[in-house]
DNA sequence: CGTATGACGAGCC
DNA sequence: AGGCTCGCCATAC
């Protein structure tokens, strides 16, 4: 079947580990368009809800909660992770030294070229 | 098939 | 340092 690239996106998306987070640019470079994170922003944004996908790991380059969503306290991306054990600065940020996923471990990169 | 759009990013002012 | 503009890539219409 042939995957979309919004299959792939999920499909990496849910393997970032919880307390960790990586960004819409990290994403697209392992999608192999190092110039397409707004595609992968996109893609996420067209999240179906039925389905379990930990986009609230993926934020922007500045280590920013780009979705205003907020909509509660309790269920609000930064409650999301806050509960993983992410911790934001003053300024609501993320430090990306400490909390930036790493990427996908060698058995998880080579499954993701044969999709 | 051309134009518009979007959870971004990097560069410039 | 902070804010604005342009560039990129894949879908929607």
């Amino acid at each position: 079947m042939s995957q979309t690239l919004f299959d792939k996106v999920y499909w990496i998306v849910q393997r970032i580990p919880a307390g960790k987070v990586a960004t819409y640019g990290q994403i697209a470079r392992l999608l192999g368009i190092p110039r397409g994170a707004r595609t992968v922003g996109w893609a996420l944004h067209s999240l179906p809800d039925d389905m379990e996908v930990p986009w609230q790991r993926v934020i922007n380059a500045k280590g920013v909660v780009s979705t205003a969503w907020e909509g509660d306290e309790s269920t609000g991306q930064r409650a999301l992770l806050e509960a993983e054990g992410v911790v934001f600065d003053e300024q609501g940020r993320i430090d990306l030294k400490v909390y930036g996923w790493t990427g996908l471990d060698l058995a998880e990169w080579q499954q993701l070229q044969e999709t």
